[in-house]
DNA sequence: GCGTCCATGTAAATGGTTACATGATTAT
DNA sequence: ATAATCATGTAACCATTTACATGGACGC
């Protein structure tokens, strides 16, 4: 998704300042799919203005700089309904984590222990993250919740809970596995321990509830 | 990860053309969590030459255009290991659909169902690729494979599996639970179906084998 | 005949990040 | 004191995608 229909959907959920609407994507709901940056959210609501999509007030504060707060126009809100109909480009996911590890026979055992760890507590973050059941789509306390934001987050912590049990149960196939230089493939003393770490475990692909 | 480095770690699985690394990114195993195109990977192979990082070989060939091989040197092989092992930037997810689906009352019932239905299909395929266990590392046939590419094969198929339940068992709360204009929020007669699309589902934390 | 696969490469356009410039307030 | 938060905006830089240019072989 272009900057402009991402700074819509920031929007959406009630006007706000180009600085809130980086913070919406830093810490609301769309933070774990989409990323934005000042330097394309100003040009962005630059153009959205200019197009009559969004409109600007400025508003004087008390001990703050002055901020333009924006707004949609019934353009804008049209705008992002088309937009979201359309034919979404196929999700792109990137880790340069997971290509460390697919060479983990190139780094020490300690290191990769360590970008194993810390990939842990980062999951476990998100996790933690997404499971305090805030409101967190900005139309006050307790409406009755529209089944997109849930459905988008509950994906989100199925997705962090999976990957957080798969480190869990396989980093010691990774590192256990993983022969420097100086052990003998074949094994001469430390062998025969057919334990945990040999095989990978899949999470069980039955699904209960848990709410 | 910079395309050069990208171009290296395909190189580290045989010589090869820049063409052939583009397939190796498509098909081969890393291809679901990188990605690049032509116009990046000839600039960057040019430079990893002129850096001698890697060498190229003219080869000429029956009934098709002449190939240029590249090789890495032992140098390439160093670079490649040193960057495996820097801190890895965060995983970059970005997700159009979700976008879509977080505002799902903005479109259509059965437009929304088919967007669902479609990111089904991908996650079967996908699912489906990653499960024909072929020795897709290069190594030809019935190595014992490292673990490093194991490991990542199987946390692409724990997450493509997780999404593909989680879609499955919660379509229905999103679609139906998605009320179009023409609904009445308190509901005349249609009223009193608490039946499965009104919660969402996770699936159960814990993980057998499977092998 | 048309499309696809093989194969390399360049150039233009796109779009985003990073850094800079500015500056008051509040918390540590 | 020092850092962080609030707040906007520009410019330089970087990288990538897309389109273009070229052309033979092969299958339908």
């Amino acid at each position: 998704m272009d900057t402009r229909t991402l700074c819509l959907g920031a929007l959406k959920q009630g006007p706000c300042s180009g600085y809130e609407i980086r913070k919406r994507f830093e810490e609301g709901p769309f933070g774990h799919f989409q990323d934005i940056s000042f330097g394309s959210i100003y040009p962005a609501l630059r153009r959205l203005t200019d197009d009559g999509l969004v409109t600007v007030t400025d508003q004087e504060q008390d001990r703050r700089p002055d901020k333009k707060v924006y707004e949609m126009t019934p353009q804008g809100h049209l705008a992002l309904a088309r937009m979201v109909s359309t034919d979404p480009a196929s999700d792109k996911f990137r880790s340069d984590l997971l290509f460390s590890i697919f060479f983990a026979d190139l780094l020490p055992a300690d290191r990769l222990a360590e970008l194993v760890e810390n990939r842990i507590l980062q999951h476990e973050a998100i996790v933690r993250e997404l499971s305090k059941c805030e409101d967190d789509d900005g139309h006050g306390p307790h409406c009755p919740t529209r089944p997109g934001p849930e459905f988008v987050r509950g994906l989100g912590l199925t997705i962090h809970r999976a990957c957080l049990a798969y480190y869990r149960n396989n980093r010691n196939f990774l590192i256990e596995g993983h022969l420097t230089d100086n052990d003998e493939p074949t094994g001469g003393k430390s062998d025969s321990h057919a334990s945990d770490s040999d095989r990978l475990r899949q999470p069980a692909t039955t699904s209960g509830r848990t709410t």
